[in-house]
RNA sequence: GCCGGUGUGGCGGAAUGGCAGACGCGACCGACUCAAACUCGGUUGCCCGAAAGGGCGUGUGGGUUCGACCCCCACCACCGGCACCA
């Protein structure tokens, strides 16, 4: 790879400048942070990687921007924090390891020393001391304490409830894992419904603090992925009403976002699969309860995918029971249909066929009533019945003929807002006035009230698996869930040998039968541990606070450190996690808030994600579709200074990229040519740069003030750009003024400290060259000096109506009648005006004139 | 269906109310070379023109403005999220 660059530019070796100043960088301990360090502090992190194998393309971008972070704040003299740990529990260990009859263990601590050394020949500028792994008793551990605390604050629960399993991992996941078309994000393979009993986080009780504080992320994440948090949270606003079920003791509550409609209720639905429909339908009829038998029975085989298409023509059987509307008093039959879930809101719904459509398919299915209570058609003026007069005649309007809009007919729900008609005491109020109304009404009764509902389901965190963290509760011989006294912990996997990890449904800790019996803490009786482990989000949901005192064996973390650190200052990562890994390190947190452990309740102050790295084919680069760019070999090839700046230089880094759009072969021409420049350079490091060529001055302080915008408004590609600018502008003063001039030294110089940030390696050997103690890392973004940010001249335009027709070197500090007087004598504005009327003429001194004509 | 985003040369992109296309890739021409590669220099939105210069041009149609890639309205296309969520 090197034949052609060792007999031209033998000065320019990049293999071995990277390898003399990893070694050095190494040795000095450049990049290690200090705690008692009293500069400003800086947290910059990438989510951490998973040890599948070896560094690919992904990752040497999302690393690469990190480190723009890093390395940015660090040369504006901040002490800066820039960690590395690894993901290391997880299935695809435990799968690797069961396909080659090898130990998890080996398999993850092998792909982790061969990503480290990967890291470390990619110049990343990571503090080495603080590595962590979650595989790690001394992580996990901790792991487990925080579990410990959820479960006495009541926020780990156990529950029986249908759960989303997978057949090929053979365990539980959860909600978030499970893609939109069914299938596992893990697997692929279609999700199955199981009724378990699990392990949950309580996620939906932190619901409104999750939705309402994304508010302040506003502007620092991006809004792709507050948008998508949002979505996920969903939340319903509405009322929850209580039904009088005939027969039965207790009513049934159902949730509706459409209180003010309930006088168009003309049945009530329950879930096939819930509970209530169960014990509705064993009070009637043999009849009936075949018909519903038959009928859950047909929905359990449909698969999810199915059952969620909702072009799929309403099924449903009724129940032969009845309910009271708390308002109207009307009797509502009760019909059981897949169409109601089991698993959100009360799993019933009042039916309101004229106003919701799914509703409305059902009954005209069924041949149901319809009934329209809310007119849609007629003008919303306000909370007090009005009569609504033609403005035409001053005659009161007649009610509108609804016929031809009837729902019925036209099998089109009236969803929109209008006026409440045939509703008794809501009559005449607007949507938004019914619904407060109703509100009202039902709480005076105490038949209903004011209710929210979320999408967000609780974060179920067991699975059945091995390589992970064994959960830390003890099942007592009476059932009784006793937490594993904290001095016992960390609860140690047992060893694999001996040990069946094969997917089957049950965790394999449950036949390590040394492990799993234990003597109950409370009496010494016989009991058995937990044999579950947790959902790996739970150890990545707080890593970044463990990074702040990663060999503290005495907590999890120390809450000073973190007062120090903590938030996390700029986070790094992919957008496959906009929702999971982010929704949980933003609950846990609250969490640890709650708990008075942190101050702030927001993990990550602000969100870069960046794109992926896509093939030809559009697909995300893996092994498969190749294209011959893998980490390891375009680092063989280019080296590591021209990647990062080719990954850089590809786009903005939020968007997705195609490797053929990525050049590391330019980029290294580029780091070329600036590297002779620094070779040039023949003045001494003391020249005086105001003696120096003015316009080349200009360009550099013009770099040092746009540069360190375009870095904190991560807008890398363009400051790529400008570094390419400035190197062009140095060239052509050396080619003007010669190498001794001292504005080309003070150029070079600055091109150096901002080239520091993507190829560190060249920079540093630059650095050297240019006469300078190492390290260029270190030396400080300069002041861009204000006098040099100035112009004495600028281009002026002038344009007539709009249209460019002249240009004008003016002095910057020119008059308004002077310039416009300038133009007006324009011979090229003066044949475009022509015959035409001068109407107005705007001035703008120094940079615009623009002329408007008539005629 | 609901919500959000994006549309600029052959390509990646820059410009957030004031010179559209910075910077680079590719292409073409030239220098070096026996030759090629590398490297270096030049040209490169489209159309008319020998040139000067002119016309057109930021998905489409309209609007606001002296002036619009940028702001507003409508539409089209693509991408993403959610979706039988009551």
């Amino acid at each position: 790879m090197t034949d052609a660059g060792d007999q031209e530019t033998s000065d320019y070796d990049i293999q071995s400048i990277q390898a003399k100043w990893q070694a050095y960088w190494e040795a000095e301990g450049t990049f290690v942070t200090r705690d008692d360090d009293p500069r400003p502090r800086k947290y910059v992190l990438d989510m951490f990687p998973y040890p599948s194998g070896d560094l690919h393309m992904g990752h040497a971008e999302a690393f690469a921007f990190g480190d723009i972070v890093a390395r940015y704040w660090r040369q504006r003299g901040c002490n800066v924090l820039h960690p590395i740990g690894w993901d290391s529990f997880g299935l695809p260990a435990e799968n690797a390891a069961i396909q080659r009859g090898a130990n998890p263990v080996t398999w993850t601590y092998d792909n982790i020393a061969q990503q480290r050394e990967s890291f470390r020949r990619y110049g990343v500028s990571f503090d080495w001391s603080r590595v962590l792994h979650t595989s790690d008793p001394e992580y996990y551990k901790w792991n487990q304490w925080l579990f410990l605390r959820l479960f006495e604050r009541g926020l780990a629960y156990r529950k029986e409830s249908w759960v989303n399993w997978d057949p090929v991992d053979q365990t539980v996941l959860a909600n978030e894992q499970v893609l939109a078309d069914g299938t596992s994000e893990r697997t692929g393979a279609l999700v199955v419904k199981k009724k378990l009993t699990q392990w949950y986080f309580r996620v939906t009780e932190y619901a409104d603090r999750l939705l309402d504080d994304l508010n302040q992320l506003e502007g620092a994440w991006p809004s792709r992925v507050l948008q998508m948090q949002r979505n996920w949270i969903g939340r319903s606003i509405g009322a929850d009403v209580d039904f009088v079920i005939e027969g039965r003791d207790e009513p049934v509550t159902v949730f509706t976002t459409r209180p003010d409609t309930l006088y168009g209720a003309t049945f009530m639905v329950v879930a096939p699969d819930s509970d209530l429909a169960a014990e509705l339908v064993a009070g009637s009829s043999d009849e009936v309860r075949m018909a519903f038998e038959a009928y859950l029975e047909r929905t359990g085989r449909l698969t999810e995918i199915e059952r969620q298409d909702a072009e799929r023509p309403k099924t449903g059987v009724p129940l032969g029971r009845w309910a009271i509307n708390p308002l109207s008093g009307e009797r509502l039959p009760i019909w059981a249909a897949d169409y109601v879930l089991a698993d959100y809101g009360h799993g019933a719904v009042m039916a309101v066929p004229a106003h919701d459509q799914r509703d409305l398919d059902f009954a005209r299915e069924f041949d149901l009533p319809v009934r329209v209570v809310v007119d849609t058609t007629a003008p919303v003026t306000g909370a007090v019945p009005v009569i609504v007069t033609d403005p035409a005649t001053g005659e009161p309007m007649q009610p509108v003929d609804l016929a031809e809009i009837d729902p019925a007919v036209t099998g089109k729900a009236l969803a929109g807002d209008g006026r409440l008609i045939n509703s008794g005491p809501i009559d005449g109020l607007s949507k938004q006035h019914a619904i407060t109304r109703v509100i009202e009404l039902l709480e005076e009764r105490g038949t209903g009230r004011a209710a929210k509902n979320y999408r967000l389901r609780d974060w179920l965190i067991s699975r059945q698996r091995f390589w992970g963290t064994p959960i830390p509760i003890i099942h007592g011989a009476d059932g009784e869930l006793v937490p594993v006294p904290e001095d016992q912990l960390p609860i140690v996997l047992p060893p694999t040998d001996g040990l069946d990890l094969k997917p089957k449904g049950q965790s394999p800790l449950g036949a390590a039968t040394d492990w799993v019996e234990v003597p109950d803490p409370r009496d010494g009786s016989p009991a058995r541990r937990d044999p579950d482990t947790m959902d790996t989000f739970v150890d990545s949901s707080w890593y970044f606070l463990r990074f702040l005192s990663a060999t503290d064996d005495t907590r999890a973390f120390d809450p000073a450190a973190a007062e120090r650190w903590a938030p996390v200052d700029q986070y790094v990562g992919g957008v496959e996690h906009a929702i999971l890994h982010l929704l949980y390190a933003r609950f846990i947190t609250k969490v640890l808030f709650d708990m008075g452990l942190v101050s702030f309740t927001e993990p990550f102050s602000a969100l870069l994600n960046q794109g992926m790295v896509l093939g030809t084919d559009g697909k995300k680069l893996s092994k498969r579709s190749g294209e011959g760019a893998t980490f390891a070999g375009q680092l063989e090839e280019h080296g590591a200074d021209a990647l990062r700046l080719a990954l850089a230089f590809a786009g903005p880094p939020e968007d997705n990229i195609h490797w053929d759009d990525v050049r590391p072969a330019a980029a290294a021409r580029f780091l070329g040519r600036a590297f002779r420049l620094a070779a040039d350079v023949s003045s001494p490091p003391e020249a005086v740069w105001q003696d120096g060529d003015l316009a080349l001055r200009r360009a550099t302080h013009r770099f040092l003030a746009e540069g360190a915008q375009l870095a904190e408004s991560l807008k890398f590609n363009v400051l790529v750009a400008r570094l390419m600018e400035l190197s062009n502008a140095i060239r052509r003063t050396v080619e003007s003024q010669g190498p001794a001039d001292p504005a080309v030294r003070e150029a070079v110089e600055v091109l150096t400290i901002g080239l520091s940030l993507f190829a560190p390696h060249t920079a540093e050997e630059m650095w050297e060259r240019l006469g300078h103690a190492p390290s260029v890392a270190t030396a400080g973004w300069r002041r861009p000096d204000p006098a040099l940010l100035v112009e004495d001249t600028v281009t002026a335009i002038v344009q007539v109506n709009g249209k460019v027709r002249d240009r004008l070197e003016v002095p910057a500090k020119i008059a308004d009648a002077e310039l416009e007087a300038l133009a007006r004598a324009s011979e090229n504005v003066q044949r475009a005006i022509g015959e035409s009327q001068i109407v107005k003429v705007i001035v703008r001194a120094p940079s615009l004139v623009n002329i408007a004509t008539k005629g």
